[in-house]
DNA sequence: CTTCTTACA
DNA sequence: TGTAAGAA
């Protein structure tokens, strides 16, 4: 598929596409039209580097550890260097540090939205 | 019409 | 990351 096909399929813009291919993030082959050609399996690689970079991960440490998460869920140890288990530790607990700021940040919304409930309940 | 590359009030 | 521009 093309690429306009892929940005709609994943809801990133094309210029996000081009600009994750250039990071190594993922890859495509050229038509003879010159044209970039992706295929199916590219549709999932997006959404994982989405999630990854939803996740706070920036873009370099993505490159690295890909390769790591090939399929969704499915772990490469393989070639996991003790390096690589650093890398892997330190974002997994920079994503433990995230959850709780979001869950606190969840939390104070709700409160302050219960607080206006009460408020408005109280006093129509 | 779609994509490519390059560049930036 | 968006958008503009010129070419294919």
């Amino acid at each position: 598929m093309r690429i306009g096909e892929l940005s709609e399929r994943t809801g990133t813009s094309r210029r996000l596409l081009r600009y994750y291919e250039a990071q190594g993030l993922i890859v495509s082959s050229r038509a003879p039209n010159g044209y970039r050609d992706y295929d199916e399996a590219t549709v999932d690689r997006v959404m994982q580097v989405r999630g990854l970079l939803d996740a706070g991960l920036p873009t370099r440490i993505i490159k690295q550890i890909l390769p790591c998460l090939d399929k969704p869920r499915i772990i490469h140890f393989s070639d996991a260097t003790p390096e690589m288990l650093a890398t892997l530790e330190h974002e997994r607990d920079r994503m433990s540090d995230r959850i709780e700021c979001l869950i606190r940040n969840r939390d104070a919304i709700g409160e302050y939205l219960d607080a206006v409930r009460a408020k408005r309940a109280g006093t129509p």
